[in-house]
DNA sequence: GCCAACGTTGGC
DNA sequence: GCCAACGTTGGC
């Protein structure tokens, strides 16, 4: 069965946009530290899920863009690259420590939906987003997905 | 830039 | 195992 999620990223660091100019469109999703965020990425996202993509510390923060995943859990590279500010010394190949997936690009909303509006949205009351502070990987119910996409707009413009 | 939330570290 | 100190996230 097809899940959901949501993943935050900081449009300067790494946007919708780079992900649509990656290469096939699909890019690595490493650099996360958080263990909660590593569980989910380890064990719980599934290829074909649906990822709402969400810019933090933008102004406003908002969701931009509809992803899906392509590839499931996997060590992340960065982990073990010296020169990687993600570099994690105390990480060993034979256990490592954290994890990635790779996101493929699937379309751009037709309007951004903002933070303010989100809170506002009903059927969003419990939405993790609201909730849950720094939890850069969670889980988006198939009600919420709805109910996003219903705001964004009749379907997603073509990216 | 401020600061609340909250995860992590490390002394004990 | 507790908890204070510290660092980071991320909204405002």
């Amino acid at each position: 069965m097809r899940r959901y999620w949501l993943l935050k990223s900081d449009p300067e660091e790494f946007g919708l946009e780079h992900l649509a100019r990656s290469p096939r469109r699909t890019t690595c999703w490493s650099g996360v530290r958080n263990y909660q965020a590593r569980n989910l990425l380890r064990d719980e996202l599934r290829r074909g899920d649906g990822v709402l993509f969400y810019h933090s510390q933008a102004k406003p923060p908002a969701i931009v863009g509809i992803a899906s995943v392509v590839r499931e859990g996997y060590p992340d590279p960065t982990q073990f690259d010296s020169r990687s500010p993600q570099h994690d010394p105390q990480s060993e190949r034979a256990d490592p420590r954290w994890f990635a997936v790779d996101i493929r690009f699937e379309s751009r909303l037709a309007r951004p939906l903002t933070l303010p509006e989100l809170r506002a949205a009903k059927g969003l009351e419990r939405m993790v987003l609201l909730h849950r502070s720094r939890l850069s990987v969670q889980p988006v119910t198939a009600a919420e997905w709805r109910v996003v996409l219903r705001l964004a707009g009749t379907g997603a413009a073509a990216g």
